[in-house]
DNA sequence: CCATCGCTTCGGCCAGGGCCGAATTGTTCG
DNA sequence: CGAACAATTCGGCCCTGGCCGAAGCGATGG
């Protein structure tokens, strides 16, 4: 048990230095980025940043590779995520009730609007995805776990997302994420990550340079409103 | 974005000193504890744990109730322990690949066996029961997400645990907990604190003093074995 | 009312650790 | 090969934050 307690205070004072918040979270979209990168997201010179990968990488937080004269670094395992997350929806909850600081920056509001979180889509766009597969029966959520239904396996395939190795007999599951932005489930898991995959490849969504944040392109917007029903130019949260 | 990685930031810190970690692992079988029980647990003085318990009270991680000369703290939220759950994850599955440093414990020989996880059972027992509950279709895991089946409903029911709000029609819902000392997923969710709290009445499991772990009666040896084909004497894992 | 106990606040000590400047290693490219 | 660049290691500065002793505050109980 000590030994146990001893190993989670480790972990935790790793996530809980600004500089290495800053690079976990910049990693959290899953890909790799390189020791200069996560020097600039952190805001730290170089050496203090291979300092912190340097210690994230032996408590294999994070995985690097050898590229040329880069080396990239990226989260060691989805594990490793899924408890970012799970930190995020505390550290969310908390601030949910504190009285809003300042005026939220222009990033900050395009993030809210639509981001990936680890490997899916978060924000105003991932809830109201999930509200509307949830509304017409494809998913269902409680706060336990989520699946996909038959339809929404249909309705998935028919998008062109391939749940290959899953037949439409047995059970599907989506792992519900507490969205820290809005407070409700966005869908994760094996389907979230096949649908975020999707939306890439279609183009409706483009990830910006350097954040997490998700721009919705034209195609995107006409799509989500044709074929979802999302109309994400309002201000309102979709209800 | 800043002003969320700064709160993770917090939170983690608040986490990542040996002294909170031995408090908020103390309080993750869902109990409330005095301040000099968890002064105690954290070996420092009383003034030290008073700080720290005021700091982790003012980020909310924990809630405080007065109650005459005594001051009970307890996790503020089961968000909280879902997020403790997902750090042990990560902390334990580094901690697997290290050589066994010692003889592990008396104490966590026994956790190993059967312990409380926030407000379910983990431990050898956990996971056994959960496979158990697999092999006979009463429970459906996934990696993202699992599910009591309309068999399991039944079984459960007769087994004493009423599911009182859950129609058996409706899909029920299990949420799947990756254990850290047996590195697969136990029972938790609705479902699991469920059964731990029959289990716990029924006498066959007995909450031991001042940890986690969680003691298996004469009673319950003979119940898990007539019910659950389960046989936790002997030292192998149940397969 | 005073002794006791639970808990907190205050003040000062001290160590761990984040930070950068300078120098080193290794890779790419002209 | 030498310049440019990526990344790391080393050394020293400095400050945050954990720790305890002493003292204060509120509740209980004789």
């Amino acid at each position: 048990m000590a030994s146990l307690n001893s190993r989670i205070a480790e972990v935790a004072a790793l996530i809980g230095d600004p500089a290495r918040t800053n690079m976990l979270a910049a990693l959290m979209d899953g890909r790799a980025l390189t020791a200069t990168e996560l020097a600039t997201v952190a805001g730290v010179s170089p050496q203090t940043a291979s300092g912190h990968l340097g210690k994230l990488a032996v408590a294999e937080l994070l995985a690097m590779e050898r590229q040329g004269r880069h080396r990239y670094y990226r989260l060691a395992t989805p594990l490793v995520g899924q408890m970012l997350e799970g930190i995020m929806a505390v550290a969310g909850a908390q601030s949910a009730g504190a009285p809003r600081p300042l005026r939220p920056t222009r990033i900050e509001d395009e993030m809210r609007l639509a981001r990936t979180c680890y490997d899916h889509i978060a924000g105003r766009l991932g809830v109201a995805l999930a509200d509307r597969l949830t509304g017409e029966g494809h998913v269902a959520f409680l706060p336990d776990g989520g699946e996909l239904t038959a339809s929404g396996f249909d309705f998935l395939a028919g998008f062109g997302v391939t749940l290959a190795d899953c037949r439409p007999t047995r059970r599907i599951f989506c792992r519900p994420c507490l969205d820290w932005s809005e407070r409700r489930p966005h869908i994760a898991g094996r389907a979230g990550a096949l649908l975020c995959e999707r939306l890439l490849t279609l183009g409706w969504v483009r990830r910006r340079a350097s954040t997490r944040a998700l721009e919705i392109t034209r195609a995107g917007r006409a799509g989500f409103l044709a074929r979802f029903c999302i109309d994400l130019r309002s201000a309102a949260p979709i209800q």
